[in-house]
DNA sequence: TATTGTTATACTCTATAACTATA
DNA sequence: TATAGTTATAGAGTATAACAATA
């Protein structure tokens, strides 16, 4: 119980702080997901996209409109099945990805300035089994 | 970098689980912030609310609206500073954030049914000091 | 018939700024 | 003059459901 509050506090401290980096570079916290979502990868369906992001279909038609008309991700019609469309960052986004996503990541890596190898290690250990017994929970769920 | 992405994870995660929970209950991601940090406190200002739940207070007014509408809050003007109110829950809304909360925070207990006293003190550990350290960076900030 | 993505509707949240009533 | 909360506006995310094109 105090883990989840702690968790919790975690999360709000961390997103107030990516927050304000996130809408200072003009996204919201969707579009930011997407561009997140989508870095690092050749592309991928709006099926996809939509999984990992927890936005449904219907509005990731208007999100990605949006990123589309900032110039940040461009579609293109799939080969094999002419209902989908491969989502991708565009150069314009490989560079926010590249640029903001880092920083707002940690903001410039202050927040874990005062982290040793020691210390990383345990919180990812933390975290992953975390992690995974939450998801565990959530496939339990369905 | 790799904890931060673990951290998303979980948040991510997290918010799945949550969330599923808190639509179920007919709250919003919003409203149900607020039934959180109303609860067990003897309630608290317009202002002193939003500080918490980081919500302006114009969005908050619509929010308390529709809180107040379905039973969960009620208002009454402050004796001290006749601008202010002070907001608390009610019968119904204390019901609602001790029968879901528990619920929506643990999924029933089953996310950490595995962990043991030890796992706790050590998630706990971590994650206070990761809240510091976030908190901290986002002082630092302003 | 099932699936991918689009469109439409209605509601909620968000930021911002002008406004009121107290202080 | 400053502060607590309200109102108005415009933009964005959300759930849901009906729809077109393709599978």
């Amino acid at each position: 119980m105090k883990s989840i509050r702690l968790l919790a506090e975690c999360m709000q401290a961390f997103e107030r702080l990516s927050g304000e980096h996130v809408r200072q570079c003009g996204l919201t916290h969707a579009q930011f997901d997407i561009i997140a979502t989508l870095g690092n990868t050749p592309g991928m369906s709006y099926k996809e996209l939509g999984e990992k992001t927890l936005i449904t279909k219907g509005t990731l038609t208007g999100v990605i409109e949006r990123l589309e008309a900032k110039g940040l991700v461009e579609r293109e019609r799939s080969a094999d099945d002419k209902r989908s469309f491969f989502i991708r960052l565009t150069a314009e986004g490989e560079r926010l990805f590249h640029e903001v996503f880092p920083q707002v990541v940690s903001q410039g890596g202050a927040v874990f300035a005062a982290y040793r190898e020691e210390d990383f290690e345990t919180l990812e250990k933390t975290l992953s089994g975390l992690k995974q017994t939450i998801t565990a929970a959530g496939r339990q769920a369905d």
